[in-house]
DNA sequence: ATGCCGTTTGTC
DNA sequence: GACAAACGGCAT
């Protein structure tokens, strides 16, 4: 197993320290001077289905029992039901499973196969979510990644070359109908520490059938007028998103890409 | 401790 | 039923 070569190594600081030092607990609604670039709004908190507790970076590490972070209010007390309990202690508690729905930028931070130990740690804070959570999550990821690259691998493998150009999964980049914001310039992903205004910035969305369904490129704090021809390139849905918006701001970029990320094909 | 992989389970 | 989070067992 090799380590993927075109992985950035830090999320975003260059030390975990400074990070953790100005921001023990970074909040997702408040990462502005550790996450300069991944500004989201409160319409792209990681939503569960059940509320994610925050955790502390001690938590992270020490927490064990399954669920423990995203199950909270599922999880009852046994010892304290079965004393109360008189009618249905027959019946074996089960515990409940949940399943946590990330937001699109979530999964879209999922461009690394693997991450160290400390990127999901970190990664763990940025987005609310327990670091088992994580770890799985990149985990169920390498799994689908590997049954859609089987699935569609090369029928004829005698063939060197056909295996060669083995297709790579795009879901790895994009989950679904999902899509990624992507520098361009220096070809990082968004949640990368970085320059956000020197850079040029793209936004790719893919669609149910794994198709690129639309690549916008742009500058912020651009003219918007260079945004329009790149969204009129793009397709007529994106036109709500041209309105009134002259300049690019960081948060005004991240709307956008939220648009992008939550149209749905038929929107098309 | 972590990853792989089959499986279970909950949600849409 | 498809999809994905989470679980459990196993290997390293």
């Amino acid at each position: 197993m090799s380590m993927d070569p075109a992985c950035p190594q830090s999320l975003s600081c260059s030390k975990a320290s400074d990070c953790k030092e100005s921001s023990p607990m970074p909040v997702i609604s408040g990462p502005e001077e550790n996450y300069p670039s991944l500004q989201m709004s409160s319409a792209e908190m990681p939503h569960t289905e059940t509320i994610s507790p925050l955790p502390s970076s001690m938590d992270l590490l020490i927490q064990d029992s399954p669920d423990s972070s995203t199950s909270p209010k599922v999880k009852q007390p046994i010892a304290a039901e079965s004393s109360a309990t008189t009618e249905e202690d027959k019946v074996p508690v089960k515990k409940q499973k949940t399943r946590t729905v990330f937001s699109s930028t979530q999964l879209c931070i999922q461009r690394q196969k693997y991450l160290s130990i400390e990127q999901m740690q970190e990664l763990s804070n940025i987005l609310n979510l327990s670091y088992k959570q994580v770890k799985t999550w990149f985990q169920n990821q390498r799994m689908k990644s590997k049954r859609w690259q089987k699935n569609n691998w090369p029928k004829n493998t005698n063939d060197v070359m056909q295996k060669a150009s083995a297709p790579t999964y795009p879901s790895f980049y994009s989950s679904y109908h999902q899509g990624c914001l992507m520098n361009t310039t220096q070809n990082l992903p968004v949640w990368s520490n970085q320059t956000w205004s020197n850079s040029t910035w793209c936004i790719q969305s893919w669609n149910r059938e794994e198709s690129l369904q639309s690549c916008l490129q742009f500058q912020p704090n651009s003219p918007a007028s260079d945004l329009g021809a790149a969204l009129e390139t793009a397709g007529e849905s994106h036109n709500v998103i041209q309105q009134t918006t002259r300049y690019l701001s960081t948060p005004q970029t991240m709307d956008l890409f939220h648009v992008c990320m939550n149209m749905q094909p038929e929107d098309v």
